[in-house]
DNA sequence: CTGCGACTTGAAGCGCGGTTCAAGTCAAGG
DNA sequence: CCTTGACTTGAACCGCGCTTCAAGTCGCAG
């Protein structure tokens, strides 16, 4: 009937993650499948959106389960709240030490030095950022 | 008599890793004590820098291998180079990500939305990067 | 000389984020 | 009905990036 429905290996290639990744998520409770067809998988288009989502604070850094918790977090939760403001604050610094470490990055692939790391521009990318030695996130 | 070199215990609070960290990445070719008073390494200042741009690196998703395979880099190996260059745009692009993430956890911080994930701003804000569903970097 | 304690080593262990495997189940096609 | 083959499961395994551990060695204070 309904033709809205996706089948894992169709999810998979989409999303570009796979299938093992998928059921992966689903046990940890970030993704939901929509029901069953007889054992499989079925899943509703949405889906691809979170896992967007998903994919994209990977590659921030947060955790599976740190993603875990904000996936369900509702507007009551101030801890949560305080959380993701701390954690916005943090991508901030990343950002801006990414985006050095991409300058630097650039010059070192045209730079001549000799050990390509001993360049001073190279080096000056890369300390020019806050003046403190950066307050470590650790582990969260 | 020399009283410039550190000890891996200074360098290790100083740089905030762990001396164990120290000792890994030094048996991973990423740095080098300068040397030994009997047993105990003995660390040129300049290894503060390096480490600095090691932990950079680090959190911006560069593998200890691959920053040791950059740190001995040389500017005759074009491979090398290009390879700087390709990480340096997938950088740009890693960056682009987290600003937008960056900014819709701001505004989830302070969004009313019932389930936060479902706003629409914090969705929205998350969509209107490159319109392609973006090119996975993998594994490298 | 005798602790003491901060270092040394290699090997083993750990948590994370999945992947792979063996064995089983189901739906559809012939 | 029977095969095929894509899915299902839980459990085992993997690579990475360290950390921890056991056992040993050194420098220095007393």
């Amino acid at each position: 009937m309904d033709e809205g429905w996706l089948d894992i290996a169709e999810v998979a290639q989409r999303s570009g993650l796979a299938p093992s990744a998928l059921r992966f998520y689903e046990k940890k409770g970030l993704i939901a499948s929509a029901g069953r067809n007889g054992l499989r998988r079925t899943y509703h288009p949405d889906v691809l959106d979170r896992l967007e989502l998903i994919t994209c604070a990977r590659d921030a850094g947060f955790s599976v389960a740190e993603i875990g918790r904000f996936l369900v977090a509702r507007p009551g939760d101030p801890d949560l709240r305080a959380r993701m403001a701390a954690r916005a604050g943090g991508l901030d610094e990343q950002i801006g030490r990414l985006t050095r470490l991409r300058d630097s990055l650039r010059h070192a692939a045209v730079c001549d030095h000799e050990p390509l790391v001993e360049c001073p521009d190279f080096k000056r990318a890369l300390g020019n950022g806050p003046s403190r030695p950066w307050p470590r996130p650790q582990s969260p």
